[in-house]
DNA sequence: CGAGACATGTACTAAATGGTTCATATAGTG
DNA sequence: CACTATATGAACCATTTAGTACATGTCTCG
């Protein structure tokens, strides 16, 4: 397959830079779905390597060992993120308008990537070991928390909400309230036999988060 | 020791019983630890052994496997739970600090027990496999939600709640608010440069949850 | 006291698993 | 075209790990 690939472009160079980057890739996204499937303990080098299109040889050529593989899962985990939430303009929109936006965002962005819920609890099982090595990070934190203080002082001084609240406080409280109901899915679904996959339910979960945010911040 | 502590009693079958009741006690205890330290599959027998007063041989003695001595960890710690908020008698408060004692009771249960914080986490991301092995946990849980139905009715038959506020939504904003700094504390610390194990923080973070649901249920 | 049940220590094993060795193919370059 | 760096395949290895076999001690009860 990969062969085909190659002898069908013209450009050699870009072929193969491509191939190897490709095959990095492939390799990460496999290495993805097992370490967020199983967290790093539980994810097996030769399970991920059968997934491929590629090999174990291949594995330890690009990334060295499973740890760094791992790392390299989470750090291009944690880069996606950033360039979601670092996409909404706060700027244009009412303090209030603002402050939903960002929770709906940060509400959808769980739901749809579950994978990223599951690595940061499983970086959270290994007592936040690695995440340390990732750069970037505090700066993207930063920032959120930045656009936080500036809706919530926008707000306050239009009168729409409260003085006091501290945005990282704020921040904590919409990250529980979006990560919760994904990170525990499995038992709270048990325990009380509400799916917290449907539609229904997350529609319901939707209105409540922004409905238990917004009173908590109104003037 | 353990023979010393025979010598010392004078009734046999009850020394023999009692000492086999603390050596699974013990394993139990142990267990829970590394199982909460590191996952099922992070997790060592060889590891449990050596901290125990007692042996390998006798881990499998006593639960058979690793996976049962997982459950058995789960079902212990499930079942403390239990213990504790069934404690808190509803009828003799007023609504809002009948909900505030819960809330705080909730609050400083995870604070106090992040073992089985790991554990809840550990178990979603084994996507609930043997939660469902547990007895009691349905009854436990159908017990809080009409403690909460209860409180959040009486709070809106006297006009300090208002209506609408579905109890199980209640209870999974309650669990979100309290589990998510427990379980998301290093990943947290390391992004906001806020330890959420120190006192300071807690205070304000428990003030904060008491605010959030206080404000999201008044009338 | 003697037999059987309960409890426990020692040493071992088979399988799984992270990681490596060695050989080799392929593509771009002087 | 030969040489070099990149890329890849197949078999292999050392260690770890869950689980066991076997012998033995100890307590209870008839």
């Amino acid at each position: 397959m990969k062969k085909e690939a190659q002898t069908a472009t013209t450009n050699a160079n870009t072929v193969r830079a491509t191939d190897a980057e490709e095959t990095r890739l492939n390799i990460l996204e496999v290495a993805t779905e097992e370490f967020s499937d199983k967290g790093l303990s539980g994810a097996r080098i030769d399970e991920i390597a059968e997934r491929t299109n590629s090999s174990k040889r291949m594995i330890y050529y690009y990334f060295g060992s499973k740890e760094s593989l791992y790392r390299a899962v989470l750090e291009r985990a944690y880069t996606r993120v950033r360039s979601v939430d670092t996409n909404i303009n706060i700027y244009d929109l009412s303090p209030a308008v603002a402050l939903r936006s960002i929770i709906t965002t940060t509400f959808d962005y769980h739901i749809q990537h579950p994978e990223f819920v599951r690595l940061v609890m499983n970086e959270n099982i290994l007592r936040g070991a690695h995440i340390g090595d990732i750069p970037g990070i505090k700066e993207r934190n930063r920032k959120v928390i930045d656009n936080l203080r500036d809706v919530l002082s926008k707000g306050v001084s239009e009168g729409v909400f409260r003085e006091g609240i501290d945005p990282i406080e704020l921040h904590m409280t919409i990250s529980a309230l979006c990560f919760y109901n994904v990170s525990n899915r499995y038992t709270f679904a048990y325990g009380f036999d509400r799916d917290m996959s449907s539609t229904k339910a997350l529609g319901r979960r939707h209105n409540s988060v922004i409905d238990i945010i917004e009173s908590w911040c109104r003037a």
